[in-house]
DNA sequence: TGTACATCAGTGAACGCGCGTTCACTGATGTAC
DNA sequence: TGTACATCAGTGAACGCGCGTTCACTGATGTAC
């Protein structure tokens, strides 16, 4: 078993790379260990620092893996809507799946992955990966934006982003009560409410 | 040092919760120790099972002392504003405080445990608690509604929650970098713009 | 009020377990000739 | 193309540490008389 093609072993890494874009999304940093990580992959636990130095450079690398993943994710609804407004709205509906309420499930990570980033230590690798992240989000957002005033297109993509963020963690939170399904509705209606120019224009209907 | 006073006893009980409250709301639930949590209180680790069951009992106390100190915090600017629609933006101010987006500072618990609660097993004491107290939160928020529709007043309440939360979340995990500070402008100005109602003052001095 | 004694809040060492990390070892891969 | 050998990806046991929890012990508290 040891000693394996380089095809195979590149093969491996990607494979590791994989499972904890996966695994983070799912259970955040502190709720996956190497050894969930390199089972997944079909390896055991001894062979992982081959690939990493340590499991915060994992973190790091998988972080910027999952952020990768969403963005496709988000490229791929942009590109098949009519209109910038039709491409947000398409993110949003996305974003607040039903599927992605369900808290074991994996998710948007930059919603996972907040609060392993917030107490994260000042140089942990994962900090710099998370705000390249997130700002590519803001950036793409803003890039939907239609009221004719950048920094008024990047407000309001700052503002989606929380709203959805803030609305899936605490659906998630809440998963099992009716009050899961409210947040979701709440921000969906508001979020993909028609017309509306720039921001503000209040309360869509109820759904 | 030994065998304390029923009063004193009684005390470290409350000195015990009050320090979890705080830990939990700076570090979450596994960024903090049984031992950190008693030697904050000024006692030894081992005496903490004469008070608590487990740390899962702790957990589940200590949110309920948190949401209660949040649910302190609400009421009193609450009764200080003029208006419903004052009180609300009272409520988004302190909550977006720029204090509250140092990541090492404590904030409120619908926030700081959202992924904790995420990921706690459903019979985790913490669920139940949790759930109840962000309930009361959204409950306090829509009776502050002003639509004179009880259900666009929870949906409203659902939203602001939701974003405040959000960006708070957001500005923490970025905090140091510029970006922070655009979600808590964009939610705050958001939030608490001037909509069709008139009202006395906006832009509370935060701080 | 004073004395004798049982109670029990708190102490600090220890246990058990999980997890990140290390390391001696293996044997197929890849290379040199 | 074939042979000899060095390399090194992966294995699995082990190490070290931290943390939740337990426990024998202590001695002031609280109670009975």
């Amino acid at each position: 078993m040891p000693r394996v093609s380089r095809a195979q072993a590149e093969a491996n890494h990607e494979a590791i790379e994989a499972a904890a874009s996966r695994l983070f999304r799912e259970r955040g940093l502190a709720g996956v260990t190497v050894a969930d990580v390199m089972a997944e992959a079909g390896l055991t636990h001894g062979g992982f620092y081959t690939h990493y130095t340590s499991k915060d450079d994992l973190a790091a690398s998988a972080c910027a893996a999952a952020f990768a993943f969403a963005a496709e994710k988000w490229r791929r609804r942009i590109v098949v809507a009519s209109t910038p407004a039709a491409a947000r709205n398409a993110i949003t509906e996305g974003y607040l799946r039903e599927q992605n309420c369900d808290p074991t499930a994996a998710s948007c990570p930059t919603a996972t992955l907040v609060t392993d980033v917030s107490r994260a230590s000042a140089d942990h690798p994962i900090r710099a990966t998370y705000l390249a992240g997130v700002t590519q989000q803001v950036e793409t957002l803003a890039s939907l934006g239609t009221s004719g005033h950048p920094a008024r297109d990047r407000a309001a993509a700052c503002l989606q982003l929380a709203t959805m963020m803030g609305a899936l963690l605490l659906a998630r939170a809440t998963h099992g009560d009716p009050l899961s399904d409210e947040f979701v509705k709440a921000a969906r209606a508001h979020l993909t409410a028609p017309s509306k120019r720039g921001r503000s224009a209040k309360k869509g209907g109820g759904r």
